[in-house]
This record gives C-alpha cells, sequence and structure tokens, in this order.
DNA sequence: CTGAATTATTTAACTTGTTAATCATACGGC
DNA sequence: GCCGTATGATTAACAAGTTAAATAATTCAG
C-alpha cells in the first residue's frame, strides 16, 4: 500500500548511460589490450599527447580521472618508461608529466586501430544519431554539473 | 608528417558518456552512502525488490553487473542480511537470490531521496531533453551490441 | 621570521571492473 | 553407470573508483 512506487528499474539514466558506455567500449578493451593498455592508461596517454607537458590536477581533469586513481596510473605508465615526471621549478609541489618517446611511439601504433573503431562506430549507430547524442550528452551534463551547494 | 590525426580529445564517445553518467551519480552517491549502500549494492537491491527471486545470472544482467563483482556483493548483502539465498531445488548448479525483509525495509527508506533526486535532475536537465537522451542512448546502444563477430 | 592555514600529491582502505582460472554440478554418448 | 564436456558460480589477480587521511611544499598573518 505504502510502497513508494519505483521508477521500473530498467529506466534509470545512470544505467542507460552505463549501457551505452560499455557498448561503446567493448569494441575498444580488446583492442588496447592487445596493446598492453587498460582504457584509462589509454586516456592518459592521450590527453598527454594532446597537451604536452601539463601538471597532475590538470591531467586529471582532462582525462577525468581521480587523482589518487590518477597517482596510481602514472606510477605505472611511469615505470613502463611510458611517460617522464618532473617537479615543477616554481612550485616543487607541482608534479609536471609528459609523454616519453616510447609513449608516442606506442600512441602511434594504437592509433589507427581507435580510429578505424570509431569509424566503425559511426557506421554503425549512424553519423547523424552520434552527433546528436553528444549534444544531448553536453546539454545535460553542463545542466546537472556542478551539482547543487548542498 | 605520418602522424595520425588523433579525434579531438574532449570530444570522445566513451568520456562524453563517462562525463554524464558522473553528473547523474554524484547526485545520489552522497545519500547512497548516507544509508550505507554503494551504487551497485543499491542496483542489485532495486533489481531484487523489482523481479522477486532470480537466478545469480539473470540479476547480473538485469542489474548489468559482471559476474565475479556480483559474487562479491552478494557476500557482502548477505552477510549484511539483505538478502537471502539457496539453491535451486532441480539444478544445484544455480543459486536463487531474494531480498530479505531487512533489504526491503532499506529500499523503503532510501526509495523517496532516490526519488527526489530523479525529480531534481529531471527538473535541471528538463524532461524534454532526458527523454531524447533516454531514446538516443537506447537507439545506439542497441545499433552497437552485441560487439562484431570478431 | 616563525608557525598556522593552504595547496598539490600521494597513501590507505575498501569496493568494483576485468580477464582468466577453478570448482561443482549437470548432461550426453557409449 | 562411466567419462568427457558443458554450464553456473566462485575465486584469483591486477587495475581502477571512491572517500578519507597523510605527506610535503608553499603562503601568509603576526
Amino acid at each position: 500500500m505504502s510502497r513508494v512506487p519505483l521508477r521500473d528499474f530498467s529506466h534509470s539514466l545512470p544505467m542507460a548511460l552505463l549501457r551505452a558506455r560499455e557498448a561503446v567500449m567493448s569494441r575498444f578493451r580488446p583492442m588496447l589490450r592487445a596493446h598492453g593498455v587498460t582504457e584509462q592508461q589509454w586516456r592518459v596517454l592521450r590527453a598527454l599527447e594532446d597537451s604536452g607537458e601539463i601538471e597532475i590536477s590538470r591531467l586529471a581533469e582532462r582525462s577525468f580521472i581521480l587523482m589518487p586513481s590518477l597517482s596510481r596510473i602514472l606510477q605505472n605508465l611511469e615505470g613502463r618508461g611510458l611517460i617522464t615526471r618532473r617537479a615543477a621549478a616554481a612550485d616543487q609541489r607541482r608534479v609536471l608529466v609528459a609523454i616519453s618517446p616510447k609513449g608516442l611511439e606506442l600512441v602511434g601504433e594504437v592509433a589507427p586501430h581507435s580510429e578505424a573503431n570509431y569509424a566503425a562506430i559511426a557506421e554503425a549507430a549512424g553519423e547523424d544519431n552520434i552527433a546528436r547524442l553528444y549534444g544531448l550528452l553536453d546539454q545535460v551534463t553542463e545542466a546537472l554539473e556542478p551539482p547543487p551547494e548542498d
């Protein structure tokens, strides 16, 4: 009687976003795995290639990875010689990260496969649908973040 | 020269989906945490309330959680008395899970807050935008899954 | 110039994601 | 009934997400 009628379980926005993301990522993960990088490691390398040497905090924003996770990922990538780190001259608290030649080489190997996947996805889902999806996602995301000043 | 011109880093579909999902979930997580459940534990409880007693494999499909993760989550929930498990009579390999009275009680406490959050999100982003987003997400997801027969 | 408050990053602890391996039960051919 | 195989679930091992706490360097009030 007094049971709150919860939204139909299959229609929750977080689940729909999760499913869509998984549908996309399932086409990338095997390829990335074959090249020895995880999805997040790939995001970091791509962001570094794009930005050049950058502070870790900024890298976290751009790659959308939380600082504690990023800290571990950078340890891994540095251990494999794919990135380099150095303290900022002006402020020793800040750490600057950059992609290494070896990292660039890896990106160069993976990039064509990545582009091919994007093309296949765009064809399967329809260019126009993808474009509209981007637009709606941006719109909704901007409307929701930041969360209300609780 | 021969560098493959990678897609603008900020415009990747996985990232856009991740951002949107995070924008939504950041409004739920604090509330769920206040009630002592994670996002995934909440998904499982909701799915169980919705389905009644169900096989673990089916639960995994419905809650969109992989079996190894679900296995651990169910251990946790069973340890807290929020769910019950029993072997299926016909096939001893199959395990049937159900939400317990205590679990139902918890869902009853959290549900109103959850609904309030959904309402706030719908207002912030616009009901029509949310509806269109659902539609596009379903469309794109269906077009992409299952992944190509590799 | 010293010490409290701030800021950037890392660690810690726990949970979940991901892939592979294991374990137990069920099924099918013989 | 016995054996190989398939299926459902769990465990293992490593990476990442999440929140809180710790560490280290900087800034600023006094």
